[in-house]
Formats: C-alpha cells, structure tokens, sequence
RNA sequence: GUGCCCGUAGCUCAGCUGGAUAGAGCAGCGGUUUUCUAAACCGCUGGUCGGGGGUUCGAGUCCCUCCGGGCACGCCA
C-alpha cells in the first residue's frame, strides 16, 4: 500500500532530521499528517510535518521542509518534492508507482486497505438493542446501519469483532407491554377495555393477541395477579415482538452474532457482583438525590437508594443503580452488562446509542472504566433523530405500527441499498431530513446508484473485453505508465487513498467517511469513463492498462460498499 | 438554571486530531451520445462558514461571549 509506505518514508525522513538535531529529539509526531492536496497540481501527496515541527524545532517551517524534501528525495518511488506555501511539502510519485499499486489491489483483493489498528483489542459492538416492544422505526434503522458499518469497518481494520444486540426483556417497559397484550387479548373475547393510557396502542399487538388466543385459548382471561400474568406472558410477547424487529434487520442483511438477554443475566446475579464491586471501590453507597433540577416535580420524596457516585467523576449528580423498588435501573444494569462484555474477552466496545441517553452514557464511561482499569473501553457512537419527509411534506405516522414511521414500510418502498447508503450519507450527530421521494430517485439525488452504476460500468468494460475474445498482454507497471492518462491517474489516486480512509475512519467511529470516499471514486471513475474508450480491439497495450486500473477500482469501490451494507451490483 | 448536539450556497449535506483559493449533490442556466450502460460527463451561476471578540505564521475547525434551533436534566427509557 503505497500510501502507508510514503507515510514510513516521511516519518523515517524526520528521524534522520531528529539525528541530525533540526528537529529536536522526542517531539510529539501525531499531529503530522499525510495527505492528499486539494489541489492536484500540488502533487499526489502532501504533509504538513514542516509546519507541526517549526515550533518544538524552533525553525522557520521552510527550513524544516527543504530537509525533509532533501531526504524524500533519496526514494525512488518519489519522482519531485516541492516546498510550497506556508511549509507544505509536495511530493509526486513516479508514474508507475499508481499503476503499481493497481497490480497490488488486484493481488489484494478485498484486503486491500486492511489496518491493523486493534492493538490486541477485541470488539464487541452493540447496536439497535430496540426494546421487544413494538415494531422499527426509521431512527432505529439509523442506529442499525452505523452499528452494522462500524462492525464491518472494525474488522477491516483489523480488530476480531463480535455483533450484539442486548433484548431488553426484564425492565419495567415490558411489563407495560403484557398489560397491553393483555388488554388487547381480552378485546378479543368481547370484553370492553381499553388498552392502558401509558400502554403500547399499536395496531400489530392485536396481531399478536389474536396469535396468543390461538395458542392459549381463554387461558389468560380470567387472570389478573400482575406477577402471574408478566411472569406467563413475558417471554411470548418479547418472542413475537423481537421477531418482527429481526424481520427488518433481515431486510437490511443485518444479523447478529448474539441476542444478548438481560433477564437471563440478571438470573446469574451480575447486579449484585458489579454493586458489590463498585462499593468496595467506594463507588457505591446509599444515599438520596436531591430534586431534578431544571422542572417541577410534584410528588419528589427524598428516598434512600444505592448510587454510583459519578460525583467523583466531576459529573453534576450520582447516578441511581437501583430504583425504589429495588430492581435495576437502566444505569446498573448498563454496568452489569458492560462488565460482563469486557469478562468475555471484548475490551473495546462500541455501542450506538440514542442521543438522549447520552445523560448515562458519561458516568457509565467511569464506571466501566473503574471496573476495568482500562480507558477507552466504552465508546459511545451518539445518533440523533430521523425526520422522514416526502416531497418537503411530513410522511403520516403509521397507526398499525404505533404511531411512528415504520422501518418496514420504508424499506419496501425504496430498498436497503437505498437506504442504508442514505443513512451513511449524514453523519450521525447531525439531526437529519430524509426524503423519501428523493431517496426513490434513481439520480444523483439518491448517490446509492452513482456509486452502484461506477461499479456495474467497470464490470461491464471487463466483461465486454472478455466477450470480445481479446487477448490481452501482460504489461508491467514501468512498461504501462505513459499510457495512464490524467483521468485514469485520477481514478488511482483515489483508490490509493482507501487504505488511509479506512484507517481514520476506523480510528473515529465514523463510517460515514466511507460514503463519502465512495462518491469520490465513484465521481472518479465516471470522468474518466466519459473520457477514454475502454475496450480498443486496435491497442491492446493501452486497453491492458486500462482494465488494470479498472479492475483496481472495481475491487475497492466494492470493498467500500460492502463495509457500507450495500451491494455492487454488476449490471443495473 | 446546567449539560450535550446543531447553525456552512435557494434546498439536503461534507469538511479528516487548525493548513494552501471553503467543497459535493440537487435546484437554475448552457453544452455533450452514429463508439464499451446518458442512472453518465463538461461548463456557468450561487457563500461576510449565525454575530462579535480572542489565541497564532495560519481559524469553518480551538477559547470566550451573544443569537437562533433541537435534545436531555427523578428512581423513566
């Protein structure tokens, strides 16, 4: 990979400048950066270490730079260095080294651009993680993609990953759904009630009723002890509700390695090790919270509970493990739950979380990291809300699912290519307007098909050279350079970047980066098709090197997808 | 009141731990196909990066402050 061999190669460059005292010894070198310019006439690459150095080194940065360009130069891949503006160096690369690296994709495959930034960590991502409750809505098919992208873009940069969803099927929130099961089964046998005011209205719990009716007959309708009704009905409501959540995620081509339970882990005593863990730390301890602050509370009564004290931490208030009622809060069993990831080996976990958790995803961060002794354990990747439009219009909330925009529904309208690449099309943070009727354009509006019809393009030119019988000879990267036209130059030069895309964005947990880069090649290769004529029966030495180059970009702008979720097609 | 996210072209959004003249798509205008897929390509128009101050060789990016929008702030999820 020859971005990564020039970044060895200006990183050993300021070594010998460090020996030589123009940089002084033991300087941080992290903020030094290998780039490529914006500007391609400055050249195929370009770093910024003359200007990071020039205040440790004491130096006027172009005097820095014109030493590194003096030792870049000894390289033979490096055809000209330049100094340029503020400090930058430029440096362009002979023109085989591009093509070379096209042999290298090919004999790669889809390891190209694979990292090996793990550091001996395992992942453990957790995503989606909806409570069984109800049917998806298009937010949670946002915390789907990026979870099932960050897993993806972990492995290729070189971590062992894990894929988790944890069923959160023992809190206070299912209890609340067999009371609604419950009211909609005795609906079925006549009875006039109401489904509770702070219950689940959705129409598809009918659904399930009627399948409960089926199974059960009248069984539960006379029942009406709270415990003998959560403790019967629990596990059938969760099944049938998690599988129409697995429904879509089958959809989406997602699938879990495991369906973590929270009730079975609460059946091995995992609260009560983690609180006895964390008071021995003093950690824990019992105590009141004062009133929330900020609104009202009319009924607050100060209450003795077992706290985590994320006070310790700078955070404004402790943290409550367990609730009046003495069963787990959201917070301790989060604890419980991490603790038990890192003692199955993941000590890097990634988890996509709702931006209105992000309250407890701070003292969680502490607390897993008191436990565990280690920073950087827990990496919450926050996603904000989806407002799903069409046409500029609001789309109607769908009543059989329970007043939200169904996943399902969106999906058959427009694909899981279409939209998972739109999803990553936005970065996670930025509270995002998807129109589904622009989402539905098969256009530029919808850049799912650009990138996809590059890719179909680039199958057919290799296709169309195999139909046509052409005997292609065999042309060494020295042998093919001069025949590397600037667009096809273009095309390399992007392809060449992938590996230290798929590094930063591995690095900060942000897929979207992929997207993006896809587009670019994507932009890449359609200039380039525009321009030449692939398939020449009359020079095959030139149509060789084209379907070198070709072929690189075919293979990583496949890779690129594929990280993303979404399929190359070969034809379209 | 406190914290977090956001504010970049008419619209939807990028902008990599501060770097070269702030980008892309759509929308608008004008071109390109007897040749491998026009779901494409090429060009033009469009910006005081919410306002102000500061840090420095350099700020959309970092700090302070103000404005505007969203979210969170019990033991809920």
């Amino acid at each position: 990979m020859i971005y990564n061999d020039i970044r060895s190669v200006i990183l050993a460059g300021l070594e010998v400048l460090q020996a030589a005292g123009v940089v002084p010894q033991g300087v941080d070198l992290s903020a030094v950066v290998v780039e490529a310019p914006k500007e391609a006439s400055h050249g195929d690459l370009a770093t910024n270490a003359a200007m990071v150095l020039a205040k440790p080194a004491g130096k006027a940065p172009r005097v820095i730079a014109e030493a590194l360009a003096e030792e870049l130069r000894k390289d033979a891949r490096i055809a000209a260095v330049e100094v340029a503006g503020p400090g930058f160096v430029n440096i362009r690369l002979q023109p085989e080294v591009l093509l070379a690296e096209a042999a290298e994709v090919m004999a790669a495959g889809r390891e190209y651009g694979k990292a090996g930034i793990s550091g001996g960590r395992k992942a453990l991502v957790e995503y989606v993680s909806i409570n069984p409750t109800g049917p998806v809505h298009v937010g949670h098919g946002r915390n789907a993609v990026f979870g099932d992208a960050i897993a993806a873009l972990l492995e290729k940069a070189g971590f062992p990953v894990y894929r988790e969803y944890l069923v959160n099927d023992a809190g206070n929130q299912i209890r609340v759904l067999v009371r609604s099961l419950h009211a909609r089964y005795r609906q079925l046998f006549g009875e006039d009630v109401a489904v509770p005011a702070d219950g689940y209205p959705g129409e598809y719990l009918v659904e399930i009723a009627e399948a409960l009716k089926a199974r059960d007959d009248d069984k539960w309708l006379a029942v009406t002890d709270e415990n003998e009704l959560f403790e019967g009905l629990r596990a059938f409501a969760v099944e049938k509700c998690l599988a129409m959540i697995q429904a879509d995620m089958e959809t989406l081509g997602i699938r879990f390695d495991n369906y973590f339970s929270e009730h079975a882990m609460h059946q091995t005593g995992a609260m009560d090790e983690v609180v006895a863990m964390l008071r021995e730390k003093g950690l824990v301890y019992e105590g009141t919270l004062p009133p929330p602050k900020g609104k009202e509370v009319a009924d607050y009564q100060p209450v003795e509970l077992t706290l985590f004290r994320a006070t310790a931490f700078g955070l404004p208030e402790d943290q409550a493990v367990y609730n009046r009622e003495g069963r787990p809060t959201y917070f301790g069993q989060d604890i419980a739950y991490h603790w038990n990831k890192f003692r199955r080996g993941y000590d890097y976990l990634p988890v996509v979380i709702d931006v209105r958790q992000v309250g407890s995803a701070k003292p969680l961060g502490f607390a897993v990291e008191a436990m565990t002794g280690k920073s950087g354990v827990y990496q919450p990747v926050l996603y904000e809300m989806v407002n799903v439009m069409r046409d500029g219009v609001p789309v109607k909330l769908s009543k059989r699912a329970g007043n939200i925009v169904a996943l399902k529904d969106v999906l058959e309208e427009i694909g899981s290519d279409a939209f998972r690449f739109s999803m990553l099309t936005v970065k996670p943070t930025t509270i995002m307007v998807f129109d589904l009727a622009k989402a539905a354009e098969k256009t530029m509006e919808n850049p799912v098909f650009y990138v996809q019809y590059a890719h179909a393009r680039l199958c057919a030119v290799r296709r169309m050279a195999t139909e046509a019988g052409l005997m292609l000879p065999e042309v060494s990267a020295g042998q093919g350079a001069a025949r590397v036209k600037p667009a096809a130059a273009a095309v390399l030069k992007q392809v060449m970047l992938y590996p230290a895309v798929v590094e930063q964005a591995a690095r900060k947990l942000e897929p979207h980066r992929l997207a993006f880069y896809a587009q670019e090649l994507a932009g890449a290769v359609h200039s380039w098709y525009a321009d030449e004529k692939f398939v020449d029966a009359d020079d095959l030495v030139a149509t060789s090197v084209r379907l070198q180059v070709a072929d690189a970009a075919r293979v990583v702008l496949a890779d690129a997808l594929r990280v993303c979720g979404v399929s190359a097609p070969e034809r379209m």
